[in-house]
DNA sequence: CGCTAGGTTGAATACGCTCAAAGATCGTGG
DNA sequence: CCACGATCTTTGAGCGTATTCAACCTAGCG
C-alpha cells in the first residue's frame, strides 16, 4: 500500500491531540513541544473500514492518531473477530513498532482517517535528547496496559449488560481528555457499529443491540445518530463497577510525588 | 509491609532469569550484564498466596521475578477475581511503576517467591546509560501487551475448551525461553489450583474440572502432581488457532532487520 | 426506486453457571 | 502413625444467559 505523504498542519491555536494528552498530564516546555511536533510532520488518510495493518506483516512504524477511530482485532478462522482496543485521536498504532514489527493483530479504520507518520528512530533519537518525553511515553504506554487489562476483567467477570455500560464509560473518559466529548451533556460521538461492539465486547450483534435497549429502557443512555448520551454516570458506574483510577489519578501523581522529573534535565 | 532485603546471589554458573531472557533475543555484552545486575541487588522472598501489592495502594518500585510465579487480579463486589496475567520468572511486576505508580490491580503470589527490588531511578539511570537496555526493556513490554491481547481474544472469542488449550500452550511457550520447562517431555511445572486457572479464564472452577477432564479424553494433555503433559502439541495448536508469532518471531528480526542497534552505541 | 448496511425482534438451542455433595490429598497435631 | 481438618478435585442436576437462525424493518445512497 502507497499513500502520499501530506505535511501536517496544526489548526491555529491548537495543539496536536497527542500533545494535548502530554501536556495534561504534566506541562510541557516549548523545546519539548518542538520535538513532538517533529513527530507530526507527515500525515496519511484513509478511508473508512479499512485495513491499513495487517497481521504478519512486518510493522515499522509507528502512527499518532489525529482525527478518526481505529481498531486492533483478530480474526479467527469461524469467521468471528475479537477487538482488542480502540485507537483515539491521540493513541499511538503500533507504540512498540520499534522493538517488536511483527504481530499477530491488524489494525482499521473505522472512520475517515487522519494519522501522522514517524520512523522508529526518530522516536529512539528523541528519548536520547529528551529523556523527559520517555517518561511522558512511558505513562502512556502505562495507561494503556491498564486499559487492556480493564478489557480482560470485563470480558472475563462481568455480563453483558456491566460490560456495555463500562466500555461507554471508559470511551468517554478517553475523549474527554482530548477534548472530544460533549462534557456538558455528558455525551460523546461514537462512529462505531453494533456489530463492533460486539466484537469488542464478545458478544454477539443480536444481544448487544438488546443489551443497549435495556441500558436505555434503564434510563441510563440514550443512543442517537452516531452520538451517545450518558444520561446517568452515577448509576452507570455503579453498574459497571467503573474505577478511572488509571485515568484521573495518574495526573496528579507526577504532579507532586514523582522525583524522577527534578533529577533528569532536558538535555535541550 | 517490611521485609528483610537480603543480598542476591547468582547460582554459579547462570545468570538470571530476566538478564536470560534479554540475551536470548540478542547477546548482551559484559558492560550491559553487569548494569543489569544492579539492579538484582536485593530480594524479597514471600509465602504462597500472599497479596505483596494492594489495588489502590501507590507502586512505587518494581520487581523481577527470580522464582515462583504471581498473578495481576482484580476483585470484584460479587466475590469474583479475573486473573489479568501471570509473572513468571524473568518477568517485571509493575514496569510502569516509575510513570503510573497508582494502579486498579492486586498482585499476589501462587507459590513460594523470590523477588528483586529496584527503584524507579535506578532504571531511569540504566536507560539514558545504555540506550540499548531500554530497547530490550521496550521489546518485553511489547511481549506483554501482544500476552494481555492473546488473553483478550481468548475470552472474548474462544470456547472454554478453546481458552484452556490456549493458555497451556503460552505458558509452555513462555517457560521454555527461561528454561523452566520440561523440553523433552513437553510438560511444565503448573502450581495453580483449577480454581486460579478458572479466574483466569473467566469460567468456573467447575466447568475448568469438566474442560481439563475433556483435553485428557481427548488425549490432548496429561495432568499429574503440579505437573502437565502437552501430549499432542499440533493438536492442542489447531484446537487453540495458536500463533506463537509474538513469542518466537521477535528474536528473528531484531537480529536482522533493525538497525536502531548500529547507530546506537552503548555509552559505557 | 431499489440496493445495501445496519438495526430490531422472536423462538429454539447450547454452553457454561450455580448449588450441592461426595472423593482425594496433604499437612498437622495428638 | 493415625486422625482430623483444610484445601482442592470431581460429579450430578437444574437453570440462565447469551447464541444462532431467520425474518423483517429502517435509513442512506446511487
Amino acid at each position: 500500500m502507497k499513500f502520499k505523504l501530506i505535511a501536517y498542519k496544526s489548526p491555529k491555536g491548537t495543539l496536536p491531540p497527542l500533545i494535548k494528552k502530554f501536556d495534561y498530564l504534566y506541562p510541557l516546555n516549548n523545546v519539548e513541544i518542538a520535538s513532538l511536533m517533529k513527530l507530526h510532520q507527515y500525515c496519511l488518510h484513509f478511508d473508512s473500514k479499512k485495513t491499513f495493518l495487517e497481521a504478519g506483516d512486518m510493522h515499522e512504524k509507528s502512527y499518532i492518531v489525529m482525527r478518526g477511530w481505529a481498531f486492533r482485532y483478530e480474526l479467527l478462522s469461524n469467521g468471528n473477530q475479537q477487538i482488542i482496543n480502540y485507537y483515539l485521536p491521540g493513541d499511538i498504532i503500533s507504540p512498540f513498532a520499534a522493538v517488536m514489527p511483527k504481530t499477530n493483530y491488524s489494525v482499521a479504520s473505522v472512520n475517515k482517517m487522519e494519522l501522522c507518520v514517524f520512523e522508529n528512530d526518530e522516536l529512539i533519537e528523541l528519548f536520547i535528547k529528551h529523556p523527559r518525553i520517555g517518561l511522558y511515553y512511558g505513562w502512556m504506554l502505562g495507561r494503556e496496559d491498564s486499559s487492556l487489562a480493564e478489557q480482560i476483567v470485563r470480558l472475563g467477570r462481568r455480563s453483558a449488560y456491566q460490560r456495555t455500560a463500562h466500555l461507554l464509560l471508559e470511551l468517554f473518559h478517553r475523549l474527554k481528555i482530548v477534548g472530544l466529548a460533549y462534557d456538558k451533556e455528558n455525551a460523546f460521538p461514537l462512529p462505531v457499529t453494533q456489530q463492533l461492539l460486539a466484537d469488542t465486547l464478545g458478544m454477539s450483534a443480536v444481544h448487544m443491540n438488546r443489551t443497549l435497549k435495556k441500558l436505555q429502557h434503564a434510563n441510563l443512555i440514550t443512543v442517537s445518530f452516531e452520538k451517545i448520551y450518558l444520561d446517568d454516570i452515577d448509576s452507570l458506574k455503579q453498574v459497571a463497577e467503573f474505577e478511572n483510577t488509571f485515568l484521573e489519578q495518574a495526573k496528579s501523581h507526577l504532579l507532586t510525588g514523582f522525583n524522577g522529573f527534578r533529577n533528569i534535565a532536558s538535555s535541550a
